[in-house]
DNA sequence: GTCTATAACGTGATAGAC
DNA sequence: GTCTATCACGTTATAGAC
C-alpha cells in the first residue's frame, strides 16, 4: 500500500513523514505561525499532498493535537490512580516519568499550554482533566497527608502549582534559562536529569509542618 | 495637537489607543495570531491609522515588546543589586514585586516567554538578561551563601528555576489550573495573593541545608 | 488626521495531468 | 500517489479624497 522499500533514516510513508514533519514544525511554531509549506517542506514532500493526505491543516493540527495531548496524560494517569502506592512514591514516579517523556520532546508543555490557551473551552470539553486531577487517588492521599499533619499545606492546588512547576518550568523557560546560564543544549539536559532526582526532595522538605 | 477635549473613559489620544489596544490584543494572541483588523477593532479606530501612526503591524509589536520587557525587569534590576539587603530580603521583594506586576497584567509571562521563544537570539541581543543576572549582587550573595553552608543547592541555577517558575508558572498555566480547580478570576488571584507570602517561606524551606 | 477603496502579497486548498 | 499550476481568500499596507 505505501512505499516501504529502502532501509534510508526517513524511510516512512509519506502519510508518516508528514505527520512527523507537522508534528516538529506544530511544536516548534505553533499553530498560527505554521504554514503548510512549511511542513511539505520539513516533510521532503510536495505541498498538494498534505491535503490529500489530511484534507486541512485544521485537521492535521488536531491530530497532533489530540495524539500529543493524549500521550502526555497516559504518562500520569496511571501513576496518580495507583492505590498501592504512596505519595511520595508518586512524586517520584511522576517527576522522573515526565522529565523522561519531554526531555525527548522538550517544545511539548510550552505547545500544549499554547494551544490549550488559545482554544481552551474545545479541549477541557474533550480532556475532562479537572475530574480527572480532582478524583484522583492522589489527590485523595494529599488531603489525608494534609488532614494527618503529615503536609504543612492544606490546598493541593498549591501543592500541584509548585511540583508541576518545578518540572515544566524549567522547558518553557529554556531559551531565557540557557541565555542565563550560558548552557548549551547537552549541559540544559544534564541539569534536567539532575532535578529528576532533585524535584522529589525539594517537594518533600517543602511540605513538611515546621 | 491630539483631541483631548471630553472626560470619557477611553479618552485617549488615538495613537495612544491604538497602543493599548495593541497591547491587549499581542498580549492575548501574540503576534502572528493577531490581525491588524483586530487591535484597529479594539481600539476603535480606523485600519488604516494603524499604518499612519505606526508604520506596520511589525513596528507596532517592536513598541509593545520592548515597553513590555523594559517594564518587567526595571521590576527586578533595583532589586537584585542592592547591597544593602539580604538574600531573604530580596526573595520577599521579588516575590510580591513580581506577583503584584503581574496579576495586573496576568498574560505578560506568558507572552514574553511566546514571543523570545520565536526570536530569542535578536531580544539577548538587545537586552543581555544573562549578563544583568550573572553579575547581579543577588548571584553573588547565592554563592556566598551556598559557600557558608547556609544553603544547600550549590547551582544557582536550579534556584532560579525553582524560584522563579513558582513566581510564573501558575500565570502561565492559569487556564489549567483554573479548570482543575473550579476556579473564576478571583478565586485565581486570591490564590495568587497567597502565594506573595508563601512563596519566600517555600523558598527559605526548600533552600536549608539538611 | 481620518476615511474609503484598492493594490500587493501570502497562504490554504484544489483541479487536473501524469 | 504525486506532481504543476492556479484559484480563492484573507491580510497588510498604501493611495488619494475629504
Amino acid at each position: 500500500m505505501k512505499k516501504r522499500e529502502t532501509a534510508r533514516t526517513l524511510d516512512l510513508s509519506t502519510e508518516a513523514r508528514i505527520k512527523q514533519a507537522a508534528r516538529a514544525v506544530f511544536y516548534r511554531k505553533g499553530f498560527a505561525a505554521t504554514r503548510t509549506r512549511d511542513i511539505a517542506e520539513e516533510a521532503g514532500i510536495n505541498l498538494a499532498l498534505l491535503n490529500y493526505y489530511f484534507r486541512s491543516k485544521g485537521k492535521l493540527f488536531e491530530i497532533i493535537m489530540l495524539e500529543t495531548l493524549s500521550d502526555f496524560l497516559a504518562n500520569i494517569r496511571g501513576v496518580i490512580n495507583d492505590e498501592s502506592t504512596s505519595l511520595e512514591c508518586k512524586i517520584e514516579q511522576i517527576a522522573a516519568g515526565y522529565i523522561d517523556l519531554i526531555r525527548r520532546e522538550p517544545e511539548i508543555p510550552f505547545f500544549l499550554l499554547s494551544e490549550i490557551r488559545s482554544n481552551a473551552g474545545v479541549f477541557f470539553e474533550r480532556i475532562p482533566i479537572g475530574k480527572i486531577v480532582k478524583s484522583s487517588v492522589f489527590i485523595r492521599q494529599y488531603r489525608e497527608a494534609a488532614a494527618n499533619g503529615k503536609i504543612a499545606e492544606p490546598n493541593p492546588l498549591h501543592f500541584i502549582m509548585n511540583f508541576i512547576g518545578m518540572i515544566l518550568f524549567p522547558f518553557i523557560a529554556s531559551p531565557v534559562l540557557k541565555e542565563i546560564g550560558s548552557l548549551d543544549a547537552e549541559a540544559f539536559d544534564r541539569l534536567m536529569e539532575e532535578r529528576k532526582k532533585r524535584i522529589p526532595l525539594w517537594i518533600n522538605s517543602l511540605m513538611k509542618p515546621t
